[in-house]
DNA sequence: TATATTAATCGCAATATTGCGATATAAAGA
DNA sequence: TCTTTATATCGCAATATTGCGATTAATATA
């Protein structure tokens, strides 16, 4: 095995689930902070600031990208990357919503 | 390799990311959901509901679980599981932080 | 044009995840 | 006590993830 069967769930579940997984390594957080604190776009700077080999920001970098959480375009020699703001406003709500649906008052266990 | 050089990230880089992967799978998704809704705790009737294996289910409960987000109890035979609000609190609050310290004006790419 | 510089990709090794059948464990009821 | 019911755990197979060195691709600059 080792795959998820994401045809029993529905699809805001697994969009959901696939956002998170994006945002589920310390490295991608930090890259992502990074963005937010230099609104503007960064590079290969971050593999100055993390401890971690270029080939592997790299890959995180794409990961972030695939799930649709950044985007990148090409700046002369370097690529500029900058949060995608659509994905980002659908991941604050869907998680709002998400979250702000538990009501702590009935205590269970 | 296969595993994170969580040393050199911060504690609360970690944290956020393991409470991520935590909600990293639409069928953890999906569970907690399901608690969400029935306010008061549920237990196997999960495997009825989901479309996964008793033990599968039973592995994800642990996960949650020791991410602390949720808690169970026994209760005669079956066990009751419902939200850690410590947690829960500490999610929407990390996460909050970390998804509102967007600030979209400043286009970039 | 030759050479840096920057970033993406390939290929590998180590480990983690997903899912499940089978088996344990533990409490409830006959 | 024996059996049922409900969960947890073990062990396995398939696949995914993490990290990196090495290489490739593409643009700048000398």
């Amino acid at each position: 095995m080792g795959l998820t069967k994401t045809e029993i769930f529905t699809d805001e579940q697994n969009q959901l689930a696939q956002l998170m997984k994006a945002l589920a390594h310390p490295a991608r957080i930090a890259i992502l902070q990074r963005i937010l604190i230099s609104n503007t776009c960064i590079c290969g700077d971050l593999v100055g600031e993390l401890g971690l080999a270029q080939a592997t920001i790299s890959q995180h970098l794409k990961e972030l990208k695939t799930a649709g959480i950044i985007q990148g375009t090409i700046e002369g020699v370097s690529v500029c990357y900058c949060i995608n703001p659509v994905t980002w406003k659908l991941l604050e709500k869907q998680l709002g919503v998400f979250l702000s649906s538990y009501k702590g008052e009935v205590s269970c266990c």
